[in-house]
DNA sequence: GAACGTTATTTTGTATACAATAGGAAAAGT
DNA sequence: ACTTTTCCTATTGTATACAAAATAACGTTC
């Protein structure tokens, strides 16, 4: 279900470039060549920068001062960090949500979980990835708060290359959803603090999932 | 001091307008013309746009699809919900800070608390504007994660035109300055949940002053 | 043969020109 | 008098053209 709505030039080229370097087919690194994007995507230069820049303030690029802009690309310590501050906003989400709590939150959180253990079931690691990021962000809107759950989602966005190699066996993704029904009641205690430290244990194991990989 | 370091020409547009919007030269609402800027800074259309585009990354300015840019201004309720976030955040920054600190860091939170301390004791409130945001600024350092740091300092750049008017009498700057104290004690506890809680206080108390003044 | 300096080429930053759309003013109809 | 519609103007989005700077290539000199 790709939502079909008329994009300006600079914003389709953007959304396509998220896209791809999410995916991975853009590898960190790589080098993105402004007229090459523009005769690729049958645009002008113009249009192309301004996408390349506001990737570069998502942090999904990094451009030098004349130097060109390459898919960001992390030292071990660097992706230490960024995930290290991801976890933190992710903790802060839980412990607002479960201050904030109602019906409808909690429903949506609910619904996003069985679509977890379905597709964990199945063994669909293509389906788990799709529902887990539904899940979370499930919890971003649960906060009430649209600024917190834009840098949750952007952190998201941001580490989507290397947690791509995640959930290796069917093993992982039963025990990612074991991990997201634990944080669940953490969340639904409505006690703030047992929430944010659910959230820590859940992006602990996740994060250990994610090394695995690598 | 201000570094005169050369800019590209954005750059300096850019740097400009972040000065004059959080000197509250620039109010909330007010529309930023492109033509109007590039006649201004006798440059053309095109780096006006970049900075704009950046400013409005940072969330200092809104644009909407041809609608022009505009200095970003909030409801109560989405002044609320970034204040909350920007508590959070601090927070966060609080709780690493406090499992990382070293001698350098605690140096530098001292020395930042010196200044604070001087400045409310002269009853300078310009003084201790910069010295409270070198003293946060300290803190967002000792975290040594970068990533989290430029968070905490893109909100609050944020938030600066609507915490202008905070600090009316000296009573309250020496009310801050002792509410750095307390928070200070929690950090170099090196107790992550005490220094969370300590941060979290603090900007309650510093919250509320902002609101007094409106 | 290696290192350095100079020149070419490629690529980014900025300026100008053109196209398209939104907001408002004026006119027509009820 | 008020609403609706049409046209115009102002402003943004995009394309192209030019300038400046960085990297690469080459030749010269030691």
């Amino acid at each position: 279900m790709t939502t079909t709505t008329k994009l300006s030039t600079s914003r389709r080229i953007e959304a396509a470039l998220t896209e791809e370097i999410a995916a991975g087919e853009l590898a960190p690194g790589t080098r993105l060549d402004e007229v090459s994007l523009a005769t690729r995507f049958n645009a002008s230069r113009t249009p192309v920068r301004e996408a390349l820049g506001r990737l570069t303030a998502q942090g999904i690029l990094v451009q030098g001062e004349k130097r060109g802009a390459f898919v960001a690309e992390y030292s071990r310590e660097e992706l230490s960090q960024i995930f290290e501050a991801m976890h933190e906003i992710e903790a802060a989400c839980a412990r607002i949500a479960a201050q904030r709590l109602n019906f409808l939150s909690k429903t949506d959180i609910e619904i996003a979980q069985a679509a977890c253990i379905a597709a964990a079931e199945a063994g669909d690691r293509e389906a788990y990835l799709r529902a887990n990021e539904a899940f979370h962000t499930a919890i971003y809107k649960a906060t009430g708060n649209p600024y917190m759950a834009e840098i949750a989602a952007e952190f998201r966005q941001r580490t989507g290359p290397f947690r791509a190699k995640k959930f290796a066996t069917k093993e992982d993704l039963i025990e990612s959803a074991k991990s997201h029904q634990d944080l669940i009641n953490d969340i639904f205690s409505e006690d703030s603090t047992q929430a944010s430290t659910g959230m820590r244990d859940h992006m602990a194991t996740s994060f250990l999932q994610a090394l695995k990989a690598n």
